[in-house]
Parts: C-alpha cells; structure tokens; sequence
DNA sequence: GTGATTTGACCAAC
DNA sequence: GTTGGTCAAATCAC
C-alpha cells in the first residue's frame, strides 16, 4: 500500500507542476497533452491498484488464494505487456465499464468489438484476461487448474486469432457443464481472453476433483460479480493445504514420470500484494511440462520450460522415480486413483512455479 | 484400445 | 444471410 500511496503523491506532485507552469505552458499544446496524460495514467494506475487490491482481499476472504494468485498473475502480466491491467470481469459489468477505462479500450479494440450472441443458457458468462507465458508457444492457452477437453475451434470475424472452445474433461463422467473459450488478444497476442461458461459441478462427485463448491450467494451472482467462478481455480498444493479436505485425485504428481510432478511453491499473496511491496510481486508461470494446456499435451505442443524442468527436478529430485518425497507426500492419495482417473487427469501433472518479477 | 485434437459440417441466434 | 457455437468423424499419440 506504501507504493500506492507513493504513486498518489507522484501524481499531486505533478499536478502541482502542471498548475504552477499552467500558465508557461498554455501555448504549448504539446507540453499539456504529455503533461495529462502522465497525471491521468499515474492516477488510473493507482486506481486499478486499488480496485485489484479489493479484489484480491476478497477472494482472499471468500474462496482462498488461488484465485487472487491467477488475478495477481493475469493483472501482473497484462499490466507489463499492454498497460492495462485488471481483467477478471465479467462482460459488460457495470464496474467494468465504470471503472477500467483501459481495459474497456482494449477490449473494444479486439474481438470485444464483435457482437456477442446469448445462446440459451449462455448468460453465465465470465471474462478475464491471462498473461501467457513469454517463450515457447503462444497457442498454450492458460492454466487455471482444470482440465478442459478441446471441442471446437473457430476463425472470428474480426479477430486475427481463431477462439478456442473446451468443455469440462469430466462432462461425460460427471455431467459438468462448465465450458470455457480462449481466444489471444488482437492488439496482444501475449494475453488470453478467457470466458468461462457455466459452473463446474464435478467437484460434488465423490471420484472427481474436490475443489469447493460455489456458496448459494455465488451461485446467485454468477453473472453480476466480478469474480471469476469460485471453483475456477484449485488451490495450489502447499504443505499446508495437503493436509486440508480440498487435496484430491486431481492434485498429484505422477510420480512414474520424470519431471511431471505438479506443485506450486509456496505463495504469500496476501503478503506480497497487501503491503503493496509492488517490487517484489510473484506472478505466476503455469508451466505444464510433458501435459500442457487444455487436457494434455499430446500433439507435441513444444515450450521452452527448461527453467521450470530444472527448478522441478530440483525440488522434486525427479529423475524417475517414483521414490520422491513427493511420493511419498502424495502416496495416502494415490490409493484414490485408480488407472483411468490417472490418466485422464495427467493434465494436472504440470508444474506450476511462482518466478519473481517486479511491476511498476 | 483409449482418449485427445483437428476440422468440416451443421445448428441456432441475430 | 451471417456468424458464433457445437457436433462428430477422422486422425493421432500413447
């Protein structure tokens, strides 16, 4: 917050300058024009710091930190990559046209601009944006914890990149309606949209990802918060968390598997972001080796995560074993597994690494 | 054999 | 009629 705060007195200080030299400066067009629009984009950068550190502290209080991570992470990435920043916001929400001016510009000048058809049971619908990782390749769409099934892909009028369809991997097993679309940014090819539809219900399967179900006040607010779905995201699996009831099947590493082990190192999110140390925020890298993106990874979608092999081997002494220390971690899990469940949630077996990064 | 992706065809909302 | 969303057969990799 001090940085907030810093920022706040770095705008005054140059509203101060614009209006002492208001007057040396009134011909001058173009002193005035660069003048406000420093004074306008240090004041709307403090004000998404704000709306996101909001945000953040309430997913933190409702449904873990997970999901203030993948805000943290998205927010981190695009703001770097494009300048604007807080993207975890439903379509056409009224905060979202009150108060994320930048966004709003970046979305009308992309697929946004398209006229979005409302199929039946389609109104439960939700936006955000993610950073995509900086090397390998771009068509990797996001993480989010889940395993989705590619269903369909569709060029769209108007936009440079085709927009993905996945369904839930468990819709079969377990009926689950959730539904997402992935499409990059026209104007960022390094940002995904991400628009989720419908819930995920596998979860209330006793055999099925346990992750925890959305509150009624969630269920009922689906389409007006501007929060991504509660059970979006799992929470990552730190030592604290393996000991909680939400770790199941769908959080293990594959311990027959060199270097697809699946963990999220440990992340004061709360920390980090609510003492504004701006400096030293974490954004999250979802790195999915041997199993990337949307269900797996088979058609030798090939990234450049060394980085993260060699930080996961090293954390995991991988080598081939199945005789880690996560093994044996995880080992009271795998007895939930059974084969087919191994290998439809190989997906989960990617590793996610928090790398640091600073933001402006 | 199983399960995931690709892709052309089809359906339905504008 | 146009276009976004979905289906399903073909294909591929394990």
């Amino acid at each position: 917050m001090e940085e907030t705060i810093a920022t706040i007195l770095y705008g005054c200080t140059l509203s101060k300058e614009m209006e002492s030299n208001l007057a040396n400066w009134a011909n001058q067009r173009d002193v005035l024009l660069s003048k406000t629009e420093e004074i306008i984009s240090v004041f709307s950068n403090v004000k998404e710091k704000l709306i996101i550190h909001d945000v953040v502290q309430e997913w933190l209080s409702n449904s873990g930190h997970q999901q203030a991570l993948e805000l943290y992470h998205a927010t981190d990435h695009t703001a770097t990559a494009t300048g604007f920043t807080v993207h975890g916001l439903p379509q056409g929400s009224d905060q979202m046209t009150a108060s994320h001016d930048s966004t709003r510009v970046a979305a009308a000048s992309s697929s946004q601009r398209q006229r979005t058809r409302c199929r039946t049971g389609d109104r439960d619908r939700r936006t955000l944006r993610v950073g995509a990782p900086r090397m390998g390749n771009l068509e990797l769409p996001p993480e989010d914890g889940y395993t989705w099934r590619k269903y369909g892909q569709k060029e769209i009028l108007g936009s440079r990149f085709p927009r993905a369809y996945y369904r839930c991997t468990h819709q079969k097993l377990y009926h689950c309606p959730a539904k997402k679309q992935v499409q990059r940014l026209d104007n960022d090819p390094y940002v995904f949209e991400v628009t989720y539809r419908s819930q995920h219900t596998c979860y209330m399967s006793a055999t099925a990802p346990t992750v925890p179900p959305p509150s009624v006040e969630e269920m009922t607010h689906q389409t007006t918060t501007t929060l991504p779905p509660a059970p979006l995201l799992l929470p990552p699996p730190t030592s604290a968390s393996l000991s909680g009831h939400w770790l199941s099947m769908d959080i293990k590493p594959q311990g027959d598997q060199a270097g697809t082990s699946y963990t999220t190192t440990p992340f004061d999110i709360q920390r980090d972001f609510g003492h504004g140390t701006v400096g030293s925020l974490a954004s999250l890298v979802t790195a999915g080796v041997g199993d990337v993106g949307p269900s797996g990874g088979r058609y030798g979608r090939e990234i450049d995560y060394q980085p993260v092999v060699d930080m996961a081997d090293a954390m995991f002494n991988s080598g081939s074993s199945s005789n880690t220390s996560m093994d044996k971690i995880f080992s009271s899990i795998d007895d939930k597994w059974d084969t087919a469940e191994r290998k439809n949630n190989s997906s989960y077996c990617g590793i996610n690494i928090l790398f640091m990064r600073n933001i402006g």
